[in-house]
DNA sequence: CGCGGCTTTGATGTTCATCAAGTAAAGTGG
DNA sequence: CCACTTTACTTGATGAACATCAAAGCCGCG
């Protein structure tokens, strides 16, 4: 039932589609928005919404660009990254459906101040700032609910920063693995969707030790790594680094 | 026009007022709460809202404990800190008045997952968080201050998190004597609210390490250190140094 | 085919943690 | 109030973790 309304296509392959049937109470992301909302917010949802589809590496959102819309990620796989003052990439969190990509900066600061990369193929859903500042206004519901979602993402993300400072580099690489294995894949065995040079923008570190620690764990027996192919061989010992590392 | 109505005194020398007059219009921190809200809900917060004084180092939140209350610092300072896996205690942020206790935690666990204890006498202002989710629920006003309020909170404390991430010792210890000499105190001479090991556990780094540091600023004349006391001698360097450190 | 970016390994130096030892300060009990 | 204990502070020496520099292989792309 989703028409395209723009079939406007850039360099990044951008698609644009609204939903006048509105599908959004099919929406594996109702939880949010429609389950707390009532017909006439509802329609506001539907119509005002826009859909846009972006494939690996586009660029979703550019640091220091005005926030006018509230943004979420339906699916596919996204990275949040910040210039630091050196001038240097650095990334801030991956994210991945269900998770904001809107969660920092949103409700404070007119622009952002980071950007967001499409990773794998995505697709995001979007309403207008105006929109969503109006829904919670009238609705107290809606506005506990995204107290609690902000806040359960932004304390994951300060707790996540605070546990990798007191680990060192087998133990971070150790937890990003963990990370995509659990959290993303669901498998032992899965394609890293970050370069080396990626991982050590995560974690802090350079690329040239990053490539060496997982040297290091495929010499150990614990990773077989084919490219960027991963397969996680002992997961005892890697959960062990990636704790106590 | 404060009147105790539990002089119970523990062992942190602790005092609970309430305020049957209701100055809670007069508070330096109404543009939260007062200012959003009309007569009856103004008398929820009035009747409701406990004040509590805590003298230097006595603890206002453990970890692990349940979350009832919704609390700001009314005035002082204060130190947000965790247990880390390896045991070891890790600060998590240093808050002064207008800035919440409660930012992390309170609208998404049932539990705090940090502690928080004073590194100067303070005062907390609380409300019942079943008070404050029934005014967010009624008032849209306050609900998207809050978001707001929360949302800069969080984005100024993830993005020093990165930025500390990416400097070397010294530029950790610049950054964190120009916090208290700017945004705390107001002058380039303080007291240090902060033992050498605390200042450690904020920055990520060895106690030895951090006195290494200050003995080299000392040495190279940025500094006039009489224990506590600090005295910044060359701001320029020391600015430049937390930018580039 | 050749160029540029990503990947990999090695050699070297810097930054920082750890261990050790000593001094100063601050609390504790008689 | 003093002897005692504990805790905070300070400096030095050593080794581990990590960054930097260098060089070479790989791969995709115009």
């Amino acid at each position: 039932m989703t028409t395209i309304i723009s079939g406007y296509v850039n360099q990044h392959h951008l698609r644009m589609t609204r939903d006048p049937g509105c599908t959004c109470e099919y929406c594996e992301l109702r939880e949010l928005f429609v389950d707390n909302l009532d017909g006439d917010e509802l329609d506001i949802v539907c119509t005002g919404k826009v859909e846009r589809d972006y494939v690996q590496g586009a660029s979703i959102i550019k640091e220091g660009t005005q926030i006018r819309e509230f943004s979420y990620l339906k699916s596919g796989l996204v990275k949040l990254l910040r210039t630091d003052t050196s001038g240097k990439e650095q990334i801030i969190s991956i994210a991945k459906p269900m998770d904001y990509v809107s969660l920092l900066s949103v409700f404070s600061n007119q622009r952002y101040n980071y950007s967001v990369v499409a990773l794998e193929d995505s697709v995001t859903c979007s309403l207008k700032m105006e929109e969503v500042r109006s829904l919670i206004n009238d609705n107290g519901r809606l506005a506990l609910n995204l107290l609690s979602k902000m806040s359960r993402m932004t304390d994951k993300l300060i707790l996540d920063s605070l546990q990798i400072r007191v680990k060192h580099l087998r133990g971070r690489v150790a937890y990003l693995l963990l990370y995509f294995s659990e959290d993303v894949y669901s498998s032992d065995e899965f394609d890293l969707p970050l370069s080396r040079k990626e991982m050590a923008e995560y974690v802090g570190m350079t690329t040239e030790n990053v490539i060496r620690t997982l040297s290091e764990f495929r010499k150990d027996g614990i990773l077989k790594i084919y490219g960027k192919t991963i397969q996680i061989a002992n997961m005892d010992s890697l959960k062990s680094i990636a704790e106590f590392g």
